[in-house]
DNA sequence: TCAAATTTGGACCCGTCGGTCCATCCCTTA
DNA sequence: TAAGGGATGGACCGACGGGTCCAAATTTGA
């Protein structure tokens, strides 16, 4: 196991993060710490080693996870066509979404909310807030070339963004199984962009 | 106060109810029974009177709240030009939406869907899945009406209450202040009606 | 190979909270 | 006014879980 020095174990951290999602995944943040060290291999006392106390370790998680989970989100891709754009922007938006470790996420940061409102804000930056603005500055470009006309490209971002996930998130936080196939992904991301095409077009 | 014979206080027993949002939307659901019981001027026994246990208080809150929350949704109201109708649904939507009360239930259900899959279930059908069903059939008549041209009301409804929603209510859960007036409201609902009009004009 | 730093596991302390018990009280009804 | 059913509150129990402590084992850097 490499260690750097003076620090503390890389390859460990990452597994007790690892073993902390899943965790709560199964059975919410009031989950033993116990039960995270035994998933982790490790002992409680590393955990508390490398988090002082387990509102550090929430926080800790939420702030490492989120980046890699809305990082494909931030990868511009080839300009294409705006209506391909905004398909393959809706399904990469939509597959995010859907991940359980995302979804765990939101949930254990909304649980929270009252013991740490940062958290949740944080969550929000990265998360939502993050993803409408890439997408609103995408829709400025495509209305100043002229290939769109989107007159607040802020709340076209969000109109966008909603029709794509709508209450599918929700029915995910609610533990509800929707069964999305990638072709259900790819087929409502491209539905979506065509009616917003017209919506918004010029 | 009114007392049933042979039956429970019901005054109390909304004051129980009333007090659990309170205490839950302040606190989480982790807060003790004893402050849901002060706060509602009632002896934590009663409480035990009235639910066998914590789980069953969080099951008739759900149960009883949801209702009183969505019940404007389901008033179909007069029948107007689509574009008026769509603009009221969506702001007797997103109001809705934006309650305390419904945000509390919505979190208190999701922090314990591993604990209690049901709760959560039943507030997603109540929620979202009975209002997008109440949409699509209106979106259904309008189109066999030749007002509108949605081949899959479902999926348009989803859309169109997707537009309203978008992130507000995840930010709305992850506690963000989003300071939205009713001007703000009705401004949303009235662009989005005016934009799905044009993505599903006939 | 040695010393320093970490890890381990397992006992342990303690606060909190769900839930129970019970003697007393209040209200209602007859 | 007597009786009965629920309400009260406050003491109480037991489980659980966060967090600490510590001696022994292990790893690491030099």
């Amino acid at each position: 196991m490499a260690r750097v020095a003076g620090q503390i174990d890389v390859a460990k951290n990452e597994a007790i993060l690892d073993a902390a999602v899943d965790v709560w995944a199964e059975r919410g943040v009031q989950a033993p710490m116990e039960e995270i060290a035994r998933r982790a291999g490790v002992s409680k006392q590393t955990i508390y080693n490398h988090y002082g106390c387990k509102a550090d370790l929430v926080q800790a998680l939420c702030a490492r996870r989120v980046h890699e989970i809305v990082a494909p989100l931030e990868a511009p891709g080839a300009i294409e066509q705006p209506a391909q754009a905004l398909a393959a922007f809706g399904r990469v938006l939509l597959t995010a979404l859907l991940t359980p470790r995302y979804t765990t996420l939101l949930r254990t940061a909304m649980a929270n909310v009252a013991t740490m409102p940062e958290v949740a804000r944080a969550l929000y930056e990265a998360g939502p807030r993050a993803s409408r603005r890439g997408l609103a500055t995408f829709l400025e470009t495509e209305t100043a070339a002229g290939r769109l006309a989107c007159p607040d490209p802020v709340e076209a971002a969000e109109f966008f963004a909603g029709m794509v996930i709508s209450s599918r998130q929700t029915a995910y936080l609610l533990g509800v199984p929707l069964g999305l196939t990638d072709a259900d992904i790819d087929r409502i991301a491209r539905e979506a962009a065509t009616r917003f095409m017209r919506a918004y077009a010029v």
